[in-house]
DNA sequence: CGCTAATCTAGAACAAGTTTCAGACTTGAT
DNA sequence: ATCAAGTCTGAAACTTGTTCTAGATTAGCG
């Protein structure tokens, strides 16, 4: 059923979703890309990681199911690459509104408690996603390291720095590394809701730890 | 193949193993289980997560596919319990030797640094096991909530508690949860050693803050 | 001992991720 | 417009986790 229309050529990739990968994909190929990221999500919202079969997404996204795994080579790089394309999206909706905490444990805290309202909404799709990020083997190093980075950018960005210390980038990591963790003990029922706001409270403790202005703690 | 002898009967489960579940075990029925657990160690300990292939167990420890499953309902309850099986080996080693740090925050970084490096000597079977705690869903939770358990009483003997406030285990479910996400990446060669052991010394930090004696956190 | 229920075994069957392949379609260049 | 190389499609095959079944074996009991 060759159904695609004869307008297309070349297509520049806008550099805002650019996957500086290799081979820039002309317009029908972005537009493949979409379409599979948004039946991802979409499946994922439903029923969460079992619920995105990859069959299911081929066929969702107008696509044959040796394409899907063409654009992604498994179903873990799929879910990591939605998770991407969500994480932007996040960053975004969380740049308009900064949060307004007074020191930036604050900042960070009520920015990851935000963060973490939105995963709320659609608890399934965050199981879906955050399953697969910790789940991944090395193959999908590059693919989960973009997250890692996109989500200290976006702790960054709370903590209003520019240049931080190599203590202050410590304290970010073990405040990602309690992000992720906490969000799974959530995601399985282990944890409360309440319980991973505390988590997240005495994690972003830390930071004070590294203020260099003031020194000492609370 | 019926091979099996006739000495047999009731057989008391020993306490130090039990898995107080419903049914104690006969003496060949604790013989089967074990046998599982040990294939699955060894699998794992050659080739990780992968390793571990349902039939293979089964085949190894001399049990029918069907048997297994009846033992372990999935691949990830079969790894959970193997790791339960090896954390109370760790906590039986680590007892003997305890941490000479002069702080808590040192003891406890000791000790996870020194559960680090057996982790270093069988990385796959690390792998395997950590993969397995990670990836598992509401059905698994009793049995990761035990090995939740276990390693904070690990931490919590490294302290050297009695009473904990309830500070105290908020941070030591923090570092439990850097713990186990610093280790994701390190088994996924996100993170080096070096970066690990950063981690979990600026984790332990978070300790100091609740010592109530000098001074407290907030 | 002899019985009944529970357990174990071998093996087929099923499900979903992944791979493979031949043939049709697109792309980019001539 | 035409050709070679690259891409996409549909469908089958393969892998490994999981389930199911029928028949043997074992456990506990009178």
């Amino acid at each position: 059923m060759p159904a695609e229309a004869k307008v297309d050529k070349v297509a520049k990739v806008d550099a805002s979703t650019a996957r500086p990968d290799s081979a820039p994909l002309t317009e029908r190929q972005e537009a493949r890309r979409r379409r599979i990221l948004h039946a991802s999500a979409q499946l994922a919202s439903r029923g969460g990681f079992d619920a995105v079969q990859m069959r299911e997404v081929a066929e969702s996204s107008q696509v044959a199911l040796g394409t899907l795994y063409r654009y992604f080579p498994s179903k873990i790089h799929l879910l990591v690459a939605t998770m991407q394309d969500q994480l932007e999206h996040m960053h975004g909706t969380l740049r308009k509104k900064p949060p307004a905490g007074d020191t930036a444990a604050q900042r960070v805290a009520e920015t990851l408690m935000r963060a973490f309202r939105a995963l709320q909404r659609e608890p399934h799709l965050a199981d879906a996603m955050v399953r697969a990020l910790t789940f991944a083997d090395r193959s999908v190093s590059p693919e989960v390291d973009q997250v890692s980075h996109q989500t200290t950018a976006i702790v960054l960005d709370a903590m209003g720095l520019e240049n931080p210390t190599p203590e202050q980038l410590s304290a970010v990591r073990v405040i990602e590394h309690t992000w992720h963790s906490a969000l799974i003990t959530w995601l399985s029922g282990r944890a409360s809701i309440a319980q991973v706001k505390i988590d997240i409270e005495t994690v972003c403790r830390l930071i004070d730890l590294t203020e260099p202005e003031d020194r000492g703690g609370a």
